[in-house]
DNA sequence: ATAAATACTACTAAATAGATAGGATATATA
DNA sequence: TATATATCCTATCTATTTAGTAGTATTTAT
């Protein structure tokens, strides 16, 4: 399962995507009361995103957040990673967190190839998903 | 990620299914032993195996775990439901525990489309594999 | 009887999930 | 320059899950 966090994680960035306008931010008010998300929370979702170049953000007045990158060119497999961490379903066939197993040895491991295979058919669909593809212009 | 409990409840039927022999049950402390899992989490699981009817025990002198079906009808799937739960990544797209979402109107979601997709290659490669397919013997 | 196996109940420690609270800092504008 | 309003940051909290451990009861072969 991808956590509740991720899921507004997403929900957010197309929020933002769905909304952008020339020179307005997007404020975390708003995506917070539109989209049902703690304000606080999402508060912190949206400063991690920023922190992993998704985002930009201004503060005071009129501030808020903004894309750092077109919609088209951040995948749902990004986002997952950032908030979530690791995609694949045992750490040593994780692409981006790979972590050896405590007790198997890997060149022996029966289920390593069966859970490589998931991890790859996994990412062809996470990784053909963009923000943009999510949006209601898609 | 899949827990630990569950990677040891896959090696554990493997090993159970390595090592059948007419009329011979396969004892937790050889698992334990041979798997390098700790041998009172071990029963836990074993346990849980027998009462979702993958194995059968015998108790006292010579008891032991034997499967209850044939191994190449025990499918990873399966082992994964009963001690993790749902394989699917959001609630509302999952096939065996299915839970409607809190926030989203599944009608609008637009990130449920992709995780039935995810869900569906990722069952493609599970329900594939069976006990018997990560035997020695496969 | 006894040794040896599973069955069962209860407990514990650490990590993670899902937030909340409150104050510091930056910025537009009157 | 005062003020309203936004993000930024640190700390804290509660509940649940994960990964076990401990001890006793029960069953069974010899």
């Amino acid at each position: 399962m991808i956590s509740n966090k991720c899921k507004y994680a997403i929900r957010a960035l197309v929020h933002i995507a769905n909304n952008e306008q020339d020179d307005k931010a997007v404020m975390t008010s708003d995506i917070a009361r539109e989209q049902q998300i703690p304000r606080k929370f999402l508060e912190i979702i949206l400063r991690e995103l920023r922190n992993n170049r998704l985002l930009e953000s201004k503060r005071g007045k009129d501030g808020g957040f903004r894309l750092l990158r077109a919609a088209e060119d951040i995948s749902l497999t990004e986002v997952m990673r950032i908030i979530d961490g690791p995609i694949a379903m045992l750490p040593c066939v994780s692409l981006n967190y790979y972590r050896k197993c405590d007790e198997c040895e890997e060149e022996s491991c029966e289920i390593k190839a069966v859970f490589e295979q998931v991890r790859d058919r996994t990412l062809d669909v996470l990784n053909s998903q963009t923000i943009k593809s999510l949006t209601l212009s898609r």
